[in-house]
DNA sequence: TGTTTGCATTGACGTGAATCAACCAAACTT
DNA sequence: AAGTTTGGTTGATTCACGTCAATGCAAACA
């Protein structure tokens, strides 16, 4: 085998592994050296790309690792005692998902991808035992525990305040500015979740959410086409929706 | 000194500890043997008691350390650019405040106390080596950071599906419910906060929560006299507020 | 090419809760 | 004890958004 046959191997590796991951700087690794990234990366599993509809729990089930997105996205929702879903997030790349049940041990919503998705698995103890050995890793662990707090405040404040037209607003520029931060563009992007599933997110109808996008779209600010979103003014986008709720909050993204 | 004396005053000296703290089995001693609860209350310091409109902390404060009520009650609240105010969560015994900043570092509200409080204040540094030191320390400090996110879901359920009746009487239960695991009634208490605060943490006009007060009374479900409620048919209340979120959630409130 | 199926959009209409405006009762002042 | 302030209740009106219903439109399949 050539020299140059390894090292494009070895880069293969590194792509699945902790230590080659473009998510690093914003997952668990933040903050640790290099041998402490391959500890890590020990206890890490990676399974084949999940599609549309698949799922990565169900409400009830016990907990017993976590999830974070290695590419593709995720919702997480309930189903209340009617059968109807109620979607509580959605989760973009390097963002954590199950941390609600480590609390009880059970799974209080189900996660579901939304098109496909790669997912890296952390069994928590495994993490757990880890966290004490390595304190940056500890504090990293916190940090994103603390992160969802406060995004989930922000969006208490968001549904607790605002209008159809804020939350919407409010919506895009979160995703845009966690797209942006994983290297897409900030003005141009895909949606993955339909209209209902938005709608749910934000505590609307369909037809609000539908009829917001139009409105968007006749002052100019975007272009929609069905799941494909041209943002046009993010100012003004960010004048209604951004700053809603102070500057103290980035307002409903699970990113901050 | 006689032995009975010193005996008396080694209680005292107990119940300033979390040695004696009644609060023990809800906060951050859970599972921590009795060696390892005195290197926690090392690093754990109490103030005299704060009184009605006293802050713990100033949106834009640099966190430095997490308060837990060990009497009393804290509002956490932020304000817009209008300068209104918009609370977030209310905080009874045991109940820790402060968790939303270790992500960035700076408090994204405020905390104000609502009544006479005593809270206890841990360095979250001095916490953070020490729970690399306590697995069992570490397991419930991240415990109880999932319970804050698993309860923000809950919230979020809330505001966004749910009527104003089902609003305040899933607020009623989940104080019901924290009253009772903290050994008082579940069905007569006092409230502490204004109907103003009530409904702006509930994302209702003052007037709506005046008004489904007035309905319940109607109804024969509680009796509210100003601040002091007994709720006479909390059966009722639970059908129509406790499990509108499923199960999965014991809504609205930050203590599981 | 027509049919089905699953979103998404648009319009008409009704309603729950916000807003506006009095009014009242307690608590505080002097 | 009369004035003042603060917080809570109640009524009348308005409006944003939900609901119901029809239509559009693209991808999937026969």
């Amino acid at each position: 085998m050539s020299k140059n046959q390894s090292s494009i191997i070895s880069l293969l590796k590194d792509r699945a592994s902790c230590k080659g991951c473009g998510l690093a700087s914003l997952c668990l690794p933040v903050g640790l050296i290099e041998n402490d990234v391959d500890k890590l990366n020990a206890i890490v599993t990676r399974n084949t790309p999940y599609h549309r509809g698949d799922m990565l729990y169900n409400q009830g089930d016990v907990f017993s690792q976590i999830y974070i997105v290695k590419s593709g996205s995720v919702k997480a929702y309930y189903e209340d005692k009617d059968g109807n879903e109620h979607v509580v997030g959605f989760f973009l790349p390097g963002e954590l998902i199950g941390l609600e049940a480590i609390h009880t041990g059970v799974h209080s919503c189900s996660a579901a991808v939304l098109e496909t998705t790669a997912a890296c698995e952390v069994p928590f103890e495994d993490l757990e035992r880890l966290s004490c050995e390595l304190p940056s890793l500890q504090h990293q662990l916190l940090r994103l525990l603390s992160r969802e707090v406060h995004n989930d405040c922000g969006m208490v404040a968001l549904l607790g305040n605002n209008s159809a037209e804020e939350r919407v607003a409010a919506f895009l520029i979160s995703l845009s500015t966690r797209f942006q931060q994983r290297g897409l563009s900030a003005n141009e992007f895909h949606l993955s979740m339909s209209r209902a599933e938005i709608a749910s997110f934000l505590g609307l109808a369909v037809e609000t959410v539908s009829r917001t996008f139009s409105r968007f779209q006749e002052k100019g600010l975007l272009e929609a086409e069905r799941k494909s979103i041209k943002i046009l003014d993010i100012e003004a986008l960010n004048e209604i929706g951004g700053l809603c709720a102070s500057t103290a909050f980035q307002l409903g993204q699970k990113q901050a």
